[in-house]
DNA sequence: GCTTCACATAGAAAAATGTCAATATACTTC
DNA sequence: GAAGTATATTGACATTTTTCTATGTGAAGC
């Protein structure tokens, strides 16, 4: 994976509001409006953090009618914890593997 | 764990320079000088994410004479493994663990 | 239709970050 | 101690990110 790409991966857990939303989100599926209520942000930034989350694949949403219901992504986390051990793995604990190139 | 300090940790991840210095100290350890050749930056610009590897722990530096070797930390890169970790697991996964509180 | 509600987008201002040139520090060698 | 080398720090500037207000969009209810 090339440095872009995992740079952006770790911008979803660089911010400290992100940090609080997926600590949130951690109890389960929330709605946005919810999320709201418990971060001191406006409606607009909230906005923009998730989006910075959904595009990192951190954090899904599924749209219902009016509402939006974001949830951890079990996919997107594996990932991203995938992608940290890779990267700080010593090249002899990582011998052949396509994900360690350089 | 708080938010602010969850967030210093993978600053060290979320850019690209940072991520290819990483890449370069999984083969071992490396001083300033040769980090110095394979990337694109100025020698101020290197040392000043030297240091923000080092102050979120994921790198160390060992001064020898005029040189400063670099190397991956273990420990550290498995502190933010552990935190990705705790921070991506649901509630249910992670009951009474003091490192999943909100 | 019109209004209301939940969320997204646009644009601007402020704050943080990345970068460089210049300079300082600390070690080695002569 | 003077000169040279490796790295750190300072200060300025450009870019990126975060945040806001204002506005747009799309769904639900009247």
């Amino acid at each position: 994976m090339d440095e872009r790409k995992i740079a952006a991966i770790f911008k979803a857990f660089c911010d400290e509001n992100r940090i609080k939303i997926i600590k949130l989100l951690r109890s389960g599926e929330k709605c946005a409006c919810k999320l709201l209520d418990e971060i001191n942000v406006t409606q607009p930034t909230l906005s923009h953090h998730m989006k910075i989350l959904c595009d990192a694949g951190i954090v899904v949403g599924r749209k219902e009618g009016k509402w939006t219901y974001y949830s951890i992504s079990e996919k997107g986390a594996e990932q991203a914890k995938e992608c940290l051990t890779h990267l700080t793995a010593l090249d002899v604990e990582c011998e052949n593997k396509s994900c360690c190139e350089k």
